[in-house]
DNA sequence: GTCACTTTGCAATCCGGTTGCAGTGACGGA
DNA sequence: TCCGTCACTGCAACCGGATTGCAAAGTGAC
């Protein structure tokens, strides 16, 4: 799903692209981190929030793009990068939330480690969030 | 800590035992998965909103329990049953959340796998939050 | 008892998230 | 081409969890 033009990948995930689908499937794709409803709407001026809400839900929904909660507050999402339409839970990142700066990071190159649940737990996703300094933060406070 | 009063408890954490702070404290060590503030709230009639949310950030500032969340939109707290008084990320369990009945689960005998981050990341606390269906949910579905 | 400080309850507020509804646009069939 | 239908969008209102201001009540030191 990394390759091909922004209406490409909408559709190869089902999703009927429209323009407030492209304009906001674009805008995650240009970001390197995860980004709030509320971030979106200030990068996406044009754009009501219920319609962002919206278009947001339906990205989710086709595995378009994932959302998470670090410890902001408020959900942040970001664009899928899986080459396949399906996306694995142990090839997903973790991510680090800095208490300094209140950014959140995406960790690329460090995946969830999956553990293994007593019988009967069915995992559907995993929220891997560290909290702490990021290296900007802890270096100015040392 | 898993042992004294509750009172004691809270002195060693270094915090002024008040009726509310042991009420609060209390319910939370019967309790065996973790709850949300409105659910405290339901549980101690008696006891305002505002008083619970402050106790909460008291308990949590001197690390007598722990907070995280879950997928549900809330914060969750939980007691810290940590022997010292200081609770090290790797001892602590993972959660897991049930998108069929939405409940939160303590994975007692799951610690918290702890990854490797790049330099200059600091850690101060891991969420690990498993979403999906609990036995009872994938049971009833299959 | 008095003073200073902490704790608590009430009410109001904030804000991210969500929904109802009406207007607009895209598409297919007559 | 016109019409009906359905998906999509914007606006405004709403909801609920979280947070704050303020005044009253409580607590401890003297």
């Amino acid at each position: 799903m990394a390759n091909g033009t922004i209406e490409q990948q909408l559709q190869d995930h089902g999703i009927h692209p429209t323009a407030a689908r492209i304009l906001v499937l674009q805008k995650l794709s240009e970001l390197t981190h995860p980004v709030s409803m509320t971030e979106l709407e200030t990068e996406l001026e044009t754009m009501d929030k219920s319609t962002i809400f919206r278009t947001l839900n339906v990205l989710l929904e086709h595995h378009a793009i994932h959302s998470f909660e670090d410890g902001s507050g408020s959900v942040k999402y970001e664009i899928c990068r899986c080459e396949s339409t399906v996306c694995r839970v142990e090839n997903r990142h973790i991510h680090f939330y800095c208490e300094g700066c209140n950014r959140t990071f995406c960790i690329d190159d460090v995946k969830i480690p999956v553990v293994e649940l007593p019988d009967g737990y069915e995992i559907e996703s995993i929220n891997y969030t560290v909290k702490g300094l990021c290296p900007e933060c802890s270096g100015r406070k040392a």
